[in-house]
DNA sequence: GTTCATGCAAACGCTTTGCACGTAC
DNA sequence: GTACGTGCAAAGCGTTTGCATGAAC
């Protein structure tokens, strides 16, 4: 997998460090949305400073690496942008769980045409409910 | 619509005052998402006091009155709740446009049926790409 | 050797909190 | 009169920036 990351950058003119292939190995591990926060956690021993993270997520987003998602968190949250798919988001507990299935295409083509809009490059799909945990909880 | 916002309140169980039936008429006059910060310039003269809008909005969404959108922009955007639709954001100039459609329905269904989830009781759906303006000064 | 990556400290912007006063009910 | 709303000042938190050093190419 890192031999994979090491081309990846590469490819992207990145230069292939090893802060940068730490922090994707943190996404690679973790098939779930993380903060810079996260990652910084988990990369403790390495020492690696957090304003790095900040601009390592950055450029990795710039560079169509990770994509950035906006799951009505006060930090921002990232994933692979190759691992592309949505979440179920609970609003009691916070717990997330993706799903792939998404069939926006269409939903994005009648959005166009009476738009003042000239393309869709991408999309953001999020629901919020409750888990069966906290449900439990409830009356 | 100023009386529809102070029975509004009342059955919310909010207070009446002249501060949130000012904020509350930002919403219906815009018809678009708006900020804390939007919300002070526009109602510049009153002098209400930038946390005192926080605030507001704050209540107001507990409320259910407004709803906090997802947009990946640096500050929290909201609307009318009983307004719901979706958004067209544009990546470069950041213009936002809404549609009302949204058959989101059947994909939240079936993003239920596997999940560890016992309901959702709302989404958000935003579509980034590019305006047309934006895209003519491509090449 | 040049360019880009990293660390440190400090600044920044949006948002929240504590406290005192004021207003709706 | 009580409970809640508002203003002011200050703090909080996530994030960004400037600058000097260090590593990748």
């Amino acid at each position: 997998m890192s031999k994979d990351f090491s081309h990846m950058l590469k490819e992207k003119g990145l230069k292939n460090t090893p802060t940068r292939r730490a922090i994707l190995d943190v996404f690679s591990a973790d098939c779930k949305p993380v903060n810079a926060e996260y990652i910084h956690e988990k990369l403790k021993k390495t020492g690696i400073n957090l304003v790095t993270i900040y601009r390592t997520l950055e450029s990795f987003e710039h560079a169509g690496i990770l994509k950035r998602l906006s799951l009505n968190k006060s930090s921002a949250y990232y994933e692979l942008a190759a691992n592309h798919h949505h979440h179920l988001i609970c609003t009691d507990c916070g717990t997330i769980e993706g799903f792939k299935e998404c069939d926006i295409d269409d939903v994005s083509r009648k959005a166009l045409k009476d738009s003042k809009f000239q393309m869709v490059s991408g999309h953001s799909l999020e629901l919020f409910g409750m888990c069966k945990k906290c449900s439990k909880f409830l009356v």
